[in-house]
DNA sequence: CGTTTGACTACGC
DNA sequence: CGCGTAGCCAAAC
């Protein structure tokens, strides 16, 4: 809504054919499901990277007016890893309590572990036929050598 | 009809 | 690692 998204009409039905994919016990980021979606004409890449992640949470608040069972919205969160929600909000509290029950864990500050449940993306060929880019990974890269240094 | 209010994120202290 | 800032619009009040 801010930032005026141009069709939201077109752009949330991509957002939900996405957040659909995510699997339970794991969450995805407004980041990085913006970072599957190509941006619309008219938009320029480095304006979508601002814009689109703000897009994706409008389209995850739509849900709330649509009420749609067949999306997982509460598998969505922010890039620390927790939940964008106002604090106490009957959503908030439904988000985190459908994850717990889905066996994600909070812990200090009240944020999950991307490193541990954040989701690795749907399928490569499932998004090539959809016309998605691949997404920006959010648990850090194996480190090929790093963590034992010497000897 | 003016104000308020956002389901964001990368980046710099 | 927590906190503040920029970006900069439309709907709901």
């Amino acid at each position: 809504m801010r930032y005026d998204n141009p069709d939201p009409d077109s752009f949330n039905p991509l957002v939900w054919s996405i957040v659909r994919q995510i699997p339970a016990g794991q969450v995805s980021t407004y980041g990085q499901i913006a970072s599957m979606i190509p941006p619309p004409d008219g938009i320029e890449p480095p304006d979508f990277d601002r814009l689109g992640p703000r897009w994706v949470g409008d389209a995850m608040n739509a849900v709330s007016r649509i009420d749609d069972p067949t999306i997982p919205w509460h598998r969505v969160i922010n890039a620390k890893g927790g939940i964008s929600l106002p604090p106490g909000s009957k959503s908030a509290v439904l988000q985190r309590q459908r994850l717990e029950d889905e066996g994600v864990l909070f812990g200090k500050g009240e944020t999950v572990d991307l490193n541990t449940v954040g989701w690795e993306g749907p399928d490569a060929s499932w998004l090539r036929y959809h016309g998605f880019n691949p997404p920006r990974p959010l648990r850090k890269p194996p480190e090929a050598g790093g963590q034992l240094p010497l000897f």
